[in-house]
DNA sequence: TGTGTTCTCGTAAACGTTTACGGAAAATGT
DNA sequence: ACATTTTCCGTAAACGTTTACGAGAACACA
């Protein structure tokens, strides 16, 4: 009854309103706010002027329709499986950096939610099909993933955080170094003395679980050790998944005396279960954990853990896609650019 | 140089492909399609069918167009002001909520960032003047908001989590009940023996810092206990105001053996500084803090703390939008809704 | 003066929809 | 058989842009 308003006053006006208030045509109004050449300077001062007066934005609904574009970008975000309470905080850092970037070149982020634990390939479709952006930007990447080949083969724009072994090399990804970490958390722990190092990583086949494994069971070989498959061990990325694997390694005949937790939650359900057997990280076992996240911090022992500079990230990434598509990209036309960057040691108390 | 198969096969169909598809005109397609009563059943049938067979979804940009609305709905996500490394966790449950229920009426999610610290002003004026959404969702409102004078002013549909002086009752409000969370926070330590009870609130002028220290004092005179300035403090909302404001209400003559914290940041903050003159929480000071977040589970000690229902809200929310907008609402016209959700108290170690 | 060039602008079509309008065909009533 | 209603569908305009095209005016050059 009330919100009747809507109608009160033209929020915005358009570019007849310009025209019809200048005694010009439509025609010039749009080339002089597009800054083409062929417009009077005079003119085109005075069309400016009166943008500004009337308080006029272009619509944006029109100017995608005739142009075929929507200038903005979808990123993908997809709630971590499992945990209602509480879910990612791993990824407004990098969304701020991403939208900060994009709102440099006047580009919109559109975030594309799916329900938690779905794979969002439908609502992927839905977004690709109704055009509702130029571009996507997927996380968590798989090992085989069927976003990627989705979109390489419809042809449409992405850029990937993380690596994957679907669709070549043609589309723009920024990863982090998980093989290193891997690696530098071993060369820690066996600085420190450990020979019996655990490493647990998420199941499904995300595919940084695979990148940190590699870089793992290398070290171990470059320092002479045997990988005993009995210390690896995957489990659900969450909590939970964390607190049912850990008693599996821990019952193995000859148990750790230090375990590489991939993922944060699941180090805090490892740290649940050591816990409950009397074990105390820092104390008795060495943790380290390859993702950091503000929990590492204030658990307690606080984790040893990799940081990821999620914001540069961010920025880093819009950067790479705009560079990857043509209407985009400067002059200098489309680049496909692939990174990956290193991650940094936070010493902390448990290991 | 690779990335030019943008064309190589079209998409997504239009209407008009449909229409030469089936031999008929694009406007009983559009009828089929959309359900109107003035289109013989059997062709309707056809169309469906050759939509589903050709992949046709609709152009998202026409229909805006024709239509006027978007069939979007934005959300203002302003990151955390100082807190760049890790942003906030607190949205992305309610985000979730919020999408879940807008997505069952065909509506998608826009979040639109802005950069930590400023007031996001002129980020929702363009959100608004190029109509890239159908209506706004705020949140963190301010007792005098100027983005919901600036709202209502111009008539555009909002919604928003948190109360605020502003804007009257013209718009839908879902908060969360800080006067009864501080009431009852006061309550339970007074309980506990505890005379001394400080409070520490977000400076800026959150709402919800208003409604807690009422809360708080109207508590405590019912106790019979005087309201003492000198354990009130405002300060940064984040992990550094904690800190710099605990040492004030710990060096009045008469020092708190309790203290309530209204943000989950400040109270991490807080208890450093009092882990730095020798004060543990939980043993030598009783610490509560408002809104719970994990690190609050997660701290050692544990903090005992209120946790809203962040999800439902987000659902909740997106419904009393909803009916608030005439367009989306059914046949019974608008309603604007406003509720006041109560917070679960989850008692720790702290206290 | 005549020809060619450059500036500037108006006209109109197009992007993909939705929908008011009217008309042909079919169904119904007398 | 005729009048009336109903059913179904095509036509065309509209939403707010952008842009190809062409035309008129001004200018330069011989």
């Amino acid at each position: 009854m009330i919100a009747k308003k809507q109608e009160n006053r033209p929020l915005a006006s358009s570019i007849h309103d310009l025209a019809r208030h200048l005694n010009i045509s439509i025609g010039t109004v749009s080339r002089a706010l597009n800054g083409r050449a062929d417009v009077n300077a005079d003119t085109r001062q005075r069309v400016l002027d009166a943008a500004k007066k009337l308080n006029y934005s272009p619509n944006q609904s029109g100017r995608s329709l005739r142009r075929g574009a929507t200038h903005s970008i979808a990123f993908m975000l997809q709630p971590h499986p499992g945990d209602q309470q509480y879910g990612e905080p791993f990824f407004i850092p990098f969304l701020t950096g991403l939208q900060a970037r994009l709102a440099e070149s006047g580009l919109d982020l559109i975030v594309v939610m799916g329900a938690p634990g779905d794979y969002q390939q439908e609502r992927l479709r839905r977004v690709v099909e109704t055009r509702r952006a130029d571009a996507v930007v997927l996380a968590w990447t798989r090992r085989e993933d069927e976003r990627i080949d989705y979109l390489s083969e419809v042809g449409f724009p992405f850029a990937t955080l993380g690596r994957s072994l679907s669709g070549g090399k043609s589309y723009p990804s920024l990863d982090l170094d998980f093989e290193k970490a891997g690696a530098d958390a071993v060369d820690r722990l066996v600085a420190r003395g450990h020979r019996r190092i655990a490493a647990i990583r998420p199941s499904l086949n995300l595919n940084f679980g695979y990148l940190f494994l590699d870089g793992y069971c290398k070290a171990l070989q470059r320092h002479g050790i045997e990988v005993d498959p009995g210390l690896i061990a995957d489990g659900f990325i969450n909590e939970a998944g964390g607190y049912e694997v850990m008693p599996q390694v821990m019952n193995s005949k000859d148990p750790p005396t230090a375990v590489i937790f991939n993922n944060d939650a699941m180090a805090l359900g490892g740290c649940k279960a050591l816990a409950e057997i009397g074990i105390k990280p820092g104390h008795d076992i060495a943790v380290i954990v390859i993702v950091d996240t503000p929990l590492c911090r204030y658990f307690s022992p606080a984790l040893t853990a990799f940081r990821p500079p999620l914001e540069p990230m961010g920025r880093r990434l819009a950067e790479m896609l705009l560079a990857s598509i043509p209407a985009y990209a400067g002059t200098d036309g489309a680049r496909i650019i692939h990174e990956v960057w290193p991650l940094e040691l936070i010493a902390r108390d448990s290991d």
